[in-house]
Formats: C-alpha cells, structure tokens, sequence
DNA sequence: CTTGACATTCCAGTAGATGGAAACTATACA
DNA sequence: TGTATAGTTTCCATCTACTGGAATGTCAAG
C-alpha cells in the first residue's frame, strides 16, 4: 500500500493542512476569506479540500509571514506571479525596505532600552520616604525628561 | 494682561491640550472612552475642559506610552497610585519585564534581518533564465529554509 | 446509538488608535 | 447681518492578522 505521491488529486482537508503547516484552521480560512488564496473545492459534507499547488501557496504565505511580509505585501507578490511576472524584483524591494525598518526599529527599541534601564537604576535611588509623596503618580515614569509643554503654565 | 499660572481654574480645550501633547485630540477622547481618564468636564457648549490635573494624568500617560507600556499596564500604575499605594515597586516589575521583552524582540529582529539579508544575497546571484521559470512563485522567498513538513508528499 | 473528533458558518473581540460624516459653536471680518 | 473658517461634538467604520466561541453538521469507531 503506497500513497502516489505525486498524483495531484490527493487532497487533504484544512485541519491537516493547518497542522502541517503548524498554523490554526482558522487562519487557513481566513486567507481564503481575505481572498488571498482562491476558494477551496469542497467534498459532499462541504469540508474544504486542499490539492499540492493550495498547500505551496498557503505553505509561500506563511514563509512570507515568517520574514514579516504584510498579508497584502504577499498578496501583491502573488498577484504578480499570476501575471507572468516574476515578483523577484519587486521583492528584493520589499526587502530593502524591511531591512530598512527593522533597522529603525531596532535603534528605537536599544533607545528604549536604555530609558528602562535608566528608570531602574533611578528606582534603586529614590529615598523610600520620597517613595509616598503625593506629588507625582509615579517618580519613576515621571522623572524621566518631559518633552510637552504645558499649556496651563505658560506665563505672559 | 499676564495669565494667573498657578491659578488651577485655568482651563483649556482638547485641541490645545492635544497639540501641546503631540498627539491627536481623538486619541484623548479615546482615552476618556475606555476609561484611562475621567470625564471631562464640559462648558456650555459642551466641549471638554481640562484642568492642570487633567492635563498631568494625560501626560504622564503619553511618557508611559513613549516607554511602550500598554494602556493597560498604564492604567494599573494610575490606579495604584488613586488606591494612595506607590505604584514604582509595580512599575519596576513592569520595567524588568519590558527590558526582557525588548531583548527578545530585539534578537527576532536581528535573526529576521539576518534572513532577509541572505535574501538579498541570493537576488544577486539568481540566473536570469531562472527567474521567469514557473515551478515557483519567488525564488527568493521560496529558497528559504522550508520548516513545514508536506501532507502531500508522505511517501509508504 | 452514542461518543469524539473533525468540519462548517457567523459574530465578536483583540490594541490603539485614526478617518470621515453630519451637526453644532465660536470668532472674525465685511 | 451674513458668512467663512476653525474648532468641537457624536457616531460609525477601518486598520492588522488573526483568534475565540457558539450553534450546528459530518463521519468513523465501538
């Protein structure tokens, strides 16, 4: 007993699909809701059935996912691909400017890793009797650099 | 003609609290929605009026934010505070667990930026000839490590 | 015949806002 | 007095990428 393997009518239904891809079934079908993948041929009972070329689409979509490609940045990319168009191009942009951001975003979450840290070296020093003082919500946040200006106390 | 400063009756509306804020008068009103600040008061037109108290709690919820706490978190840490407690042993708890998560976030994104690197890479090296070739939907994308296992291809 | 594991649809909710529409108010200017 | 402009109000919708839950249906095994 051998399953042909590369007979294209095998089909799976979307629960071994999504474990196999180690996603949720729910997702699975809301990419088809989305109408990121095309609609799923149904058997009798109306379950979804997935052939090899659904299972490579969703299987690229999440590989996208995994390199923090947005749902419509792969949506483009597959569109393309339906053109004739090879997307590689219009990927390697994609990637440009992903690495771009994370760039970004990794400068600005070093930034406030250091404000955190700041914050609790500071917690280290506030004498504990100022610790109560009514005056502020919390000397920690509160003392770190205002940067707004205070309508209320603008003098002249 | 000079402003009494200290004088609390000072009032002002949302837009002028929101542009010293830097943020966006919908923002302000969203925060009174869920709750995050009380009511404001309102003249007889019924625009909200915000005092020196208001406009404190309001930006001391902008620096939490800047520190990317949740509104949650924020709201916690004002609500310690109303209970008469000093929320700081809180927020420092608060702080060890953002310093943590901000590492793991940090080393994500350096292990993503490596990927798409190797990406733009490989888009250097990808044979003309083989970048229309339809077996794939983007070489690029495609040529990353595949994790998930094939229900389709299972041989025995 | 029932139990359990699947599947279906539909509705709602998450976080943190933001956009837009329609209506009202306030102020200045001609 | 009229009107233009700017600010405000409420309400509803939208964004991202799912996920949870309820009510219902299907299927195979024991």
């Amino acid at each position: 007993m051998r399953k042909t393997t590369d007979d294209i009518t095998d089909l799976v239904q979307i629960g071994q699909v999504a474990q196999t891809l180690g996603v949720n079934p729910k997702t699975v079908r809301y990419y088809e809701e989305i109408k990121l993948i095309p609609e799923a041929p149904r058997n009798n009972a109306g379950y979804r059935l997935y052939d090899q070329a659904a299972f490579d689409r969703l299987s690229f979509i999440l590989r996208a996912r995994n390199l923090d490609f947005s749902l419509d940045d792969i949506g483009e990319i597959l569109a393309l691909r339906e053109d004739g168009e090879a997307p590689c191009l219009y990927v390697t942009e994609l990637v440009d400017r992903r690495i771009s951001d994370i760039d970004t975003r990794i400068e600005g979450l070093r930034q406030l890793r250091h404000e955190l840290e700041d914050i609790r070296e500071e917690a280290r020093s506030i004498p504990r009797e100022d610790i109560l003082l009514n005056d502020c919500i919390c000397h920690l946040i509160e003392n770190e650099a205002l940067v707004a200006r205070d309508p209320l106390k603008e003098k002249d």
